[in-house]
DNA sequence: CGCAATTTGTTGAGCTTTCAATTAGATAGG
DNA sequence: CCTATCTAATTGAAAGCTCAACAAATTGCG
C-alpha cells in the first residue's frame, strides 16, 4: 500500500533535486578550480578557523561539518599533506586526536573566500527574495531538526 | 570589498546547506541498503521507466538527470553490468547511443520504489506543511531557473 | 577492582565522481 | 566537395566517499 507522490508532490521533490544538486556541483567546482580544494574541505577549515585556538576534536569537526568520522579522518589527512591542517594528541583523552588550522591553512582559506561568498550570494542569495529566504530557512532548519537526532557516526 | 554573510544571511546558508545534505545523504543510505543502487542510479532508472520505449539517447538521459556525459557514462555501464539498463545504436545518429531499462531493471526500480518514495515521504514532505511545501517548490524552481541554463556538458 | 560495553579515531577496499583527453560522426561555409 | 568546427559519447587516472573491520582508550557497573 505505497502512497505514491501525486504530480505536485512529484514536481516539489524533483525541482528541490535538481536545484540543491546543481547548486552544489556548482559551488563545488568554482571552489576547486579557484581554490583548489572540494567544498567539503573548505568547510573543514571554515569550522576550524572559527573557534578560539583554530582547534577542534575530530568528533566534534566531524558533527559540526555534517560528515562521518571516517570521511573526517580522510579528509584531514589530506588537508595534512597540503599542510593546511595539523593533528595534536588531545591532552584529556588519549583516544583523542585535535585539528589545527595552520597559517598555511588560514591563508589558503582566506584566499578562497570571497570569490566563495560571491558565489553562494550570486547562486542563492540574490535569487531569492527576503520572505523566500526567511522560507527556505525555517524549512531548512525543520528538516534538520528531523534528520539531526540519528545520525551515523561511521 | 567583498559583501560577506550576514548573521542571518549565515544561518540560511548553513541551515540549507546541512539539511539537504543529511537528507541526500540518508536517501542515499536507505535506498544502498535496501535496493543495492545509490540513489543517482535509481534516477537514471526512474526516468528511463517514463518514457516511451523505456529508452532515451545518452545526452538526454544526461540532461534530464543532471548529470554529466561523463558520469552518465560509467554510471550506465554500472547498470549493464547489473543487468538492468542494455545499450542500442542511434538509428539516426552513428555517433549515438541509446539506453534501454530491461525487463529486469523495471524489476529492481519496482522493488525499490515503494521504500524510496516511503523514506522521500518521511524526511520531507511529512516534516513540513503545504504552505511550506509550495515555498519549497517556488524556491527550487527560482533556483534551477538561474542556474539550469549554463550547466556544463563535460 | 575488574571486565564488559562504549567511544574515538583510523584503515583499506571498493565504488562513484570529476577532469581532461580522445575518438568518431555530423554540420556549416566557402 | 572539403575542411574547420562542433557535438556525442567514452576512457583512464586521480580524487573523494562509504562501509565494515579494527585497535586503543575510557566508562559504567556489579
Amino acid at each position: 500500500m505505497t502512497r505514491w507522490l501525486d504530480p505536485d508532490e512529484q514536481r516539489t521533490w524533483r525541482a528541490f533535486l535538481a536545484a540543491s544538486r546543481a547548486l552544489m556541483t556548482t559551488l563545488d567546482r568554482e571552489l576547486q578550480h579557484d581554490a583548489g580544494m572540494p567544498h567539503a574541505y573548505y568547510e573543514i577549515l571554515v569550522r576550524l578557523s572559527e573557534v578560539p585556538g583554530q582547534t577542534l576534536r575530530m568528533s566534534e569537526l566531524a558533527e559540526a561539518t555534517g560528515s562521518s568520522r571516517s570521511r573526517l579522518s580522510h579528509a584531514v589527512a589530506r588537508l595534512e599533506e597540503s599542510g593546511w591542517v595539523r593533528r595534536e594528541e588531545c591532552p584529556t583523552d588519549r583516544r583523542g586526536q585535535l585539528a589545527v588550522l595552520t597559517e598555511a591553512g588560514l591563508a589558503a582559506l582566506s584566499a578562497a573566500a570571497p570569490g566563495h561568498v560571491q558565489g553562494v550570494r550570486q547562486h542563492l542569495f540574490d535569487q531569492l527574495s527576503p520572505v523566500q529566504l526567511t522560507q527556505l530557512r525555517e524549512i531548512s532548519e525543520a528538516l534538520l531538526h528531523h534528520l539531526e537526532p540519528d545520525r551515523p557516526t561511521s
